[in-house]
DNA sequence: TTAATAGTGTCTATTAGACAATATATT
DNA sequence: AATATATTGTCTAATAGACACTATTAA
């Protein structure tokens, strides 16, 4: 039996298959002067050069997932693999035959999101990199970066309201008020001061307070705010629910 | 540049990559006799002769990713491809480099709903395969699918409270106990009926009445029930939360 | 006749959301 | 002084969930 397993396996012939090829590509958001951005590549080389496209790459011989996504991240932005408030998530797998002109190429996609995430650096193949915001990004990408992206940003908005994701965009410590800001950025719509903040220490496990507080007021006036950092709920029970989701519902 | 481009894809050779394959896996849930199945597979050959996996296979050189999942889950139950209230998702996808002996495999897993899945047939290989109910599943699968129908599993009780998927797993037309027998089952709770049968009736577009009742009452007594069939809600608003989510919390 | 079930009524606690009020900062 | 902001208070409508009740049907 195990004879029989051993030289079934000495006798595999893998390049009988015909060839494909496996490759992440990273929808990777943060938030800049309040502005929801993503990260997007220039491609140096073909197929379609010089469009812009999510960072990726082929998965390496020997490497994870998640790892494959955390380095082509780091390889634009030079974030280290193991950046500490660093959120990585698969997003899906996009295989239709034709989205690559080369082969047969499957992507796994990663969501990725960070708070202040330094400007890209050149990447190793020279290519240009760049935050950009969302509504200023270009009409339609490579392959069909444009159709990953759109399901990026859909699971971003959705995240939001039933998981803690919204402290990974912000310091480690932050305001009732930081915290809103990332929902009113993603979500694209103003939220209530008064109830949202109700609402958000209404959630066990959501934040917990610091006892400290800003150091100084809002920049146009107003009381230093109380800081809070992250709690310890994997997700949000009672949800925190987008406001134009009841009319999105058919 | 469209000379180059096309010089790129005429010079462009697939094979000094390293091999790599695509499989598709699938977690397929029916309800029988009202327990929970799962279809699963007794591997003919190597490796790992004999041991039960979830049915899955190769992707076709020119297959897009649904059509192979729809093409696997059809070999083994004859289930036509385009049975009309078969429901098929992406679940993840499953590419840890050692999780496959041959060779590197990539695995894209997908989640099947259908009410009344027939008994399977055996497959072109002629391996044996079987609805399981999962609370006499083997302890352990092949490969990694023994986490991979975890996941499925998870990701379908999450489903049943934010989206209409239990009007998969009954007949076209149903009364609200077939619908509270899915949940049941699926969440393995007992509801309440009273109150779960006004908060079905609440939630807009996720049932609509036909007018007719059940031709006779309950095997025990009670009186017809009224059918209803699936309404055009994508989303339920406000969701059918699990008793148990609230521990589950954190 | 007994028992099970479908469907509805009622009550309470919780929550969402509109709106207001107060205190504390900034310019 | 004028204005912006953080935080808390109040009110109303919607909702979840416990419990009870009635009508209908099978055995």
């Amino acid at each position: 039996m195990a004879d029989s397993e051993a030289d079934f396996l000495a006798n595999y012939d893998p390049s009988r298959y015909p060839p494909v090829a496996v490759t992440v590509d990273v929808v990777a958001f943060t938030i800049r002067e309040g502005r929801l951005n993503v990260l997007l590549v220039r491609r140096a080389g073909p197929p379609m050069r010089d469009m812009w496209a999510l960072p990726g790459g082929f998965v390496g011989e020997w490497e994870d997932l998640p790892t494959a996504a955390a380095r082509e991240l780091a390889e634009e932005t030079g974030v280290a693999n193991a950046h500490r408030r660093l959120h990585l998530e698969q997003l899906g797998t996009y295989g239709a035959p034709d989205r690559d002109p080369r082969m047969r190429v499957f992507s796994v996609a990663y969501l990725a999101f960070a708070p202040h995430l330094p400007d890209p650096v050149s990447g190793t193949d020279a290519r240009e990199a760049a935050w950009v915001p969302m509504d200023e990004r270009p009409e339609t990408l490579a392959f069909d970066h444009t159709t990953i992206l759109a399901d990026g940003l859909e699971r971003a908005r959705s995240k939001l309201e039933y998981s803690p994701l919204a402290t990974r965009f912000v310091d480690e410590e932050f305001t009732i008020a930081d915290l809103r800001a990332v929902y009113e950025t993603v979500w694209g719509e103003p939220l209530h001061a008064g109830n949202f903040h109700r609402k958000v220490l209404s959630v066990p496990g959501f934040v917990e307070g610091t006892g400290a507080t800003t150091e100084r007021g809002g920049a146009r006036g107003g009381p230093r705010a109380k800081l809070y950092r992250a709690g310890d709920a994997q997700l949000l029970h009672p949800a925190l629910l987008m406001p134009s989701r009841e009319e999105a519902v058919r």
